[in-house]
DNA sequence: TCAGTTATTCATG
DNA sequence: CATGAATAACTGA
């Protein structure tokens, strides 16, 4: 599918957001050891109009979202990676208020398969693009963290913006 | 197709 | 509190 990258930085670090014809389609957490402000080639010179107004709100979107306040727009997002499963569990994390969190238990129910709990956790781990699409917000059943791919660290970290403790 | 894996959950002891 | 079964979907071969 061609992904085009390019640097965000961000005051958490430098994430790197991955576009397609379509929308954004990857955002990866700054790498554990080396965050170099000065050696971020890359700061969108591929990208075309379309994908550098979609980095924009990305960049923005990031920043609001690590501060713990609702995003007011949002870059389209090429979810069309995914299975047909997968993207309905996406869509329904994305209607999760900022503040709020659910568990794998209630978001299988929504989509219909209360007993699919377990592919929604797996469903949440295979998300390219978390922050975003706010994978953090949901917790196990008993409030147990569950798991995060870029370490449970940054689910602590975005959880404790938005007033949830753990 | 099928065995192996998973960011779950619930019932037991 | 530790253990194990049940369960739905993904991945790779």
């Amino acid at each position: 599918m061609n992904l085009t990258f390019a640097s965000i930085e961000t005051m958490a670090g430098i994430f790197r957001a991955g576009f397609t014809a379509a929308g954004l389609a990857r955002l990866e957490f700054p790498p554990p050891g080396a965050t170099r402000p000065g050696t971020t080639e890359q700061g969108g010179a591929d990208l075309n109009a379309s994908q550098r107004r979609w980095l924009r709100q990305t960049r923005q979107a990031l920043n609001v979202l690590l501060a713990g306040r609702p995003v007011k727009e949002l870059p389209p997002l090429d979810v069309t990676a995914g299975t047909s499963f997968q993207q309905s569990v996406w869509r329904a994390l994305q209607s999760i208020p900022a503040g709020e969190t659910r568990t794998y238990g209630e978001i299988a129910c929504s989509l219909g398969r209360p007993r699919a709990m377990r592919a929604v956790g797996q469903a949440c781990g295979a998300n390219p693009i978390p922050v975003l699409v706010p994978c953090h917000r949901v917790l196990g059943a008993g409030g147990a963290l569950g798991g995060f791919s870029g370490g449970l660290e940054w689910k602590r970290r975005l959880l404790a913006g938005e007033g949830r403790a753990v």
